[in-house]
DNA sequence: AAGTAGGTCAACCGCGACGAG
DNA sequence: ACTCGTCGCGGTTGACCTACT
């Protein structure tokens, strides 16, 4: 597949019946123009949105377009352990259901948890030459993946209780990729209307936005910490040796304070056949 | 500095569900 | 019951980026 400006066209030799589809990245007039037709309109319609804004894409294109970049609660950077825990636990509960796991994640999209699963976790599993999908596999997550994880999020709550600055700056990693695409993000929210009354952050901002996400998560999803008692979370069935391995391995940088986003050192010193399930 | 490999993620595609006519 | 248009979902692709050689 293309990813450059393809034009499409029928066709008919009728050339008020041409037409023109553009395909590809979208140019930052093109979203400000959605972005605009949007906050006039509101959302859904999309094939009558994509007309009434001028804009040469499909209305699938133009939706995906908002729900996956433009809409202005959409968060931006790493997921948080909090949410890596949640994305782990719905899905060894629903599967690939993408969007429904995304509902549970305010502000990320189904698209990005689903990146995240084949980018991240599929990987994993190669490297333990295991099917993401088998029960091994999920059982491997369960009891050492998502021990650690709890683990993690109870050493960077401590560590931002005691130091909170050191916690800020790990939070505002989360840079717009590129210029134009900060561009679009920032016009997005000049044109914003109270119609959609989305959370507006500045990048200062992220670390209270982390607050209130990791309320809301606890208050209406998945109380995080009710996660660590149930049997299979307990990091006390991991062995002795086992702790010690992934101990040494985990916290012996500072990035492990900061992210839980690489695993592989973690499943570098395991082989699925060590592992007590 | 140049080439290469692997990772990331925005965007596309096909398909099925659903509602209107 | 059928067709058609629209929408949403999950799978896939490939351009871009970064790290490594």
């Amino acid at each position: 597949m293309s990813k450059g400006i393809v034009i499409m066209s029928n066709n008919s030799s009728n050339e008020d019946d041409q037409f023109e589809l553009r395909r590809g990245p979208w140019t930052l007039e093109e979203d400000n123009l959605l972005i605009h037709c949007i906050s006039s309109n509101g959302e859904g319609r999309w094939n009558a949105l994509a007309k009434c804004a001028g804009l040469k894409r499909t209305g699938k294109s133009c939706r995906l377009r908002w729900l996956n970049y433009l809409k202005p609660d959409i968060k931006r950077g790493n997921l948080t352990p909090q949410e890596q825990l949640l994305i782990l636990e719905l899905h060894s509960k629903w599967g690939n259901r993408w969007s429904k796991i995304a509902q549970h994640l305010p502000g990320r999209t189904d698209n990005e948890i689903k990146n995240y699963w084949r980018t991240r976790v599929q990987k994993q599993a190669r490297q333990l030459k295991a099917d993401s999908n088998s029960k091994k596999f999920v059982e491997a997550i369960k009891s050492l993946w998502m021990p650690r994880l709890l683990e993690k999020m109870e050493q960077s709550s401590s560590i931002e209780k005691h130091n909170p600055s050191l916690i800020t700056p790990l939070i505002n990693n989360q840079e717009p990729y590129d210029k134009a695409k900060t561009s679009s993000f920032e016009n997005s929210r000049i044109y914003s209307t109270d119609s959609m009354n989305m959370l507006k952050l500045q990048p200062n901002e992220m670390t209270q936005d982390f607050t209130i996400y990791n309320n809301s998560v606890q208050n209406e999803c998945y109380h995080v910490e009710s996660l660590s008692q149930q049997p299979h979370f307990s990091s006390q069935e991991m062995s002795i040796s086992e702790c010690e391995v992934a101990e040494a391995h985990w916290f012996s940088d500072e990035m492990a304070a900061a992210s839980l986003w690489n695993m592989d050192e973690f499943w570098q010193f395991r082989k699925l056949g060590d592992i007590d399930i």
